[in-house]
DNA sequence: CGCCGGGGTTCACCCAGGCGAAACAACCGG
DNA sequence: CCGGTTGTTTCGCCTGGGTGAACCCCGGCG
């Protein structure tokens, strides 16, 4: 997971998309332009034309921070918050019982047989519906540098983004 | 907590001994030194001389993290006045309830029932009611650097602002 | 080697309901 | 009489949830 550098404000929509997925963002403010208001915890910028040190020494700042975040553990309230830090996301009901069961088993896999049962208690509706709500909650829990990773023919597993292969147990 | 100006790497052991504390602090790098590799989220560092507009950006930010690690909470007086540092509302009955509720579980959800029942006591007026005060409460709140955030079908969270225009500068 | 098929992913589209916002009407206190 | 407060209606957007279909990757098989 590199940091990626924008220009601003010129770039700024491409900044909201890489803090959609998640992405650690170094943001080159140009001069005259007012510098940025954080959006998150892997955001900074820096005046350009910069030292390359400085953008270095930024740039590094900001991977050792998103590392940081892996250490801490996903919290899932009663009200379908997801909490990952000072950071969370609203969940609606489906994908809220769905994060339940994957946090619940946390870097685990979990069937699809068990997810489906997690978010449809009774009764699941089409086939499709799991594969659907699984990719709707891919996209929100990305900023917060979670991914579902999928073993094929087994399930679903929830691990950090910028995770490698290291198994992690209890 | 405000912000500490140091210069660096002239005064490493202010810095440290401000680290201990938990005072937040912006470093002034001078020129030909080498950036310092931050300590903890509440510490950052400018390369002098600096744009103002740059300084206060950085320092604006540092304020708002520090806030957040603290868990500081806007007050509610008795009579109605909302008091966040040395900024403040007057909030007229309803609202004062509805943010009493909000308060009260300050970072977490609040169910539209809950509020309701805080602002209604005796009875809540039409659906909409709510809706509308909530608006109302976020335009009100808004200068504070608070918002209100709406978590579907769950009800409603108050937190700080991303980007708050508080100034509490010296 | 290329075809095929199953498992997954993604997209487009639909409907329903929650919620936001503006505009308006009644009201209350000074 | 006037400005701020409160409640209501109405309109419309956006989100949540579901379905079907196209597509893609990969392993198996002729």
């Amino acid at each position: 997971m590199d940091v990626v550098l924008i220009r601003w404000p010129a770039e700024e929509a491409r900044r909201d998309h890489l803090r959609q997925s998640g992405a650690p963002r170094l943001l080159l403010v140009e001069s005259g332009a007012a510098p940025p208001v954080a959006v998150d915890e892997i955001e900074d910028w820096i005046r350009v034309p910069a030292d390359e040190v400085d953008l270095h020494a930024r740039v590094e700042n900001l991977n050792r921070r998103a590392r940081e975040r892996e250490h801490v553990q996903p919290e899932l309230d009663e009200d379908g918050v997801l909490r990952v830090g000072s950071a969370w996301v609203p969940l609606p009901p489906v994908e809220a019982r769905l994060t339940a069961a994957l946090v619940d088993r946390y870097g685990a896999v979990v069937s699809r047989e068990s997810l489906s049962r997690a978010g449809w208690p009774d009764g699941a509706p089409g086939r499709n519906a799991l594969d659907v709500h699984v990719l709707r909650l891919r996209r929100r829990l990305a900023p917060l540098g979670l991914a579902i990773r999928t073993v094929r023919s087994r399930g679903y597993l929830l691990e950090w983004t910028a995770g490698s292969a290291v198994l992690r147990d209890a």
